[in-house]
DNA sequence: CTTGCATAGTAAACGGTGTTAACGCACCTA
DNA sequence: TAGGTGCGTTAACACCGTTTACTATGCAAG
């Protein structure tokens, strides 16, 4: 074994495995602060300590508190990502049942997971990095929209639905869509109207819920979520049930 | 003056009008870093010492920094719910005019306020007082949503909009809606899901606007903005402008 | 006028934080 | 077997919130 890669290309070393094991650990030990303490609670002194280890050797797999969190929420949209497209894929065949299978998978996931919904889609703290600094194709809100998009995409090239005036989508929204082009490629603007449409809604609803900005008016957000999808999948032709 | 107040019923003597200055002081100083350096920057030593003074002095005045923050969100959301009010009242008669004046008067403010938009209506930091926790006809939500409220009833009142079905609402909605019915008394239920309906496309709105979530996809968030608005003003039977 | 007390400030200290610097140990490689 | 690199340590700096003990100031009553 002098120099030749046994088994596959990358063929980690046992360095290599074993400092992707300790990057692991380290997001592990941060997420669990930031569970049970809030963003406050995440420091790396505190992640060392539950680690056996001192707070300087984290520089070593992580440049600061800043980007190990940016790391973190990283991760956290992944998982967030996955579970909203599996929950598209398990609902079947038709797009407005998917599209409500992955509007529910979304409010699932930030109900069971408030602190982390926080970090990703809530106040950009300066100081825990401008995430959503970066605006390319890969952005983070774009491959987590994806999934979306694509549904509705299928949903509009097998029977459209009604939208507000081509011409005046064209006029007031199509000069300020070119990032969605670039990272989504050319689509209908109706079906980009609808999503950014729906997903803002979508984000409202379930932030307000998560955020408990509806309790002094509503004491179950649920039956307000359920209400909105029914009645956003009706106007995109589902049938009411 | 031995013990009579001379001028009005509170009469504030010399030491209240000081304290409250200092207060007014304090909370200016708690804005100023909020807004240059985020939540983060927000400390009692570097507020005491652009004040001259030592941060335990500031213990005279707030139980901590947390409660601190928290009466400054309080004045924050007053600010926030002045100018909404104001732009109202400045936009006529026509309640869907008010409306639309209302909507954009929040966001304006958000817009140019985004540090402090999500102080009041981003994550809700444990360390910085769980907002939102109280849940009473003077909760800050409440007191906010209200002009909204009274608009659509008095919209309602003049000429109802479509809704869902009244009997679909009072089944799924109706029976949790009675802190909305306590803070804001009875309100027929379409005026009710309207709002609720209404307020958290506002929120989402402007919510991904201010938190940077939007820009993956558009380059001129108002534009979008306006769009949503002038369907939702024609879904409540306003003209097309 | 003087006594007394509440008020508003101070300095010092405790335990916590991110971060940097200097140092040492262990492993891998040549 | 020698050397370098990766990974961890300790010590230190500059912050932070908060508590304690102490000191002036100014108001009010005797």
């Amino acid at each position: 074994m002098t120099m030749s890669p046994p088994r596959r290309e990358p063929s980690p070393t046992r360095r290599e495995r074993l400092r992707t094991a300790t990057v692991s650990e380290i997001k592990e030990g941060a997420r669990r602060l930031l569970v049970s303490g809030g963003p406050q609670a995440v420091s790396l002194r505190a992640i060392a300590r539950d680690m056996g280890m001192t707070a300087p050797a984290i520089y070593r797999y992580f440049p600061s508190l800043e980007a190990l969190i940016k790391a973190l929420a990283d991760d956290l949209m992944d998982e967030l990502a996955a579970t909203v497209t599996a929950a598209g894929e398990a609902a079947g065949d038709d797009p407005t049942g998917q599209l409500g299978a992955m509007a529910r998978g979304f409010r699932r996931w930030s109900i069971e997971h408030p602190v982390e919904f926080g970090l990703i889609f809530g106040t950009p703290n300066p100081a825990f990095g401008d995430l959503q600094a970066e605006c390319g194709p890969d952005d983070p809100g774009a491959r987590f929209g994806r999934p979306y998009l694509e549904a509705f995409l299928r949903l509009w090239q097998r029977s459209p639905w009604p939208t507000p005036p081509r011409e005046l989508m064209e006029a007031h929204l199509g000069p300020h869509l070119e990032p969605l082009w670039l990272s989504q490629g050319e689509l209908p603007i109706e079906v980009a109207y609808t999503f950014l449409s729906g997903w803002s809604r979508l984000y409202g609803l379930v932030a307000m819920e998560v955020f408990n900005q509806l309790r002094w008016a509503v004491t179950e957000p649920q039956a307000l979520f359920e209400v909105e999808i029914a009645m956003f999948l009706i106007q995109l032709g589902a049938q009411p049930d």
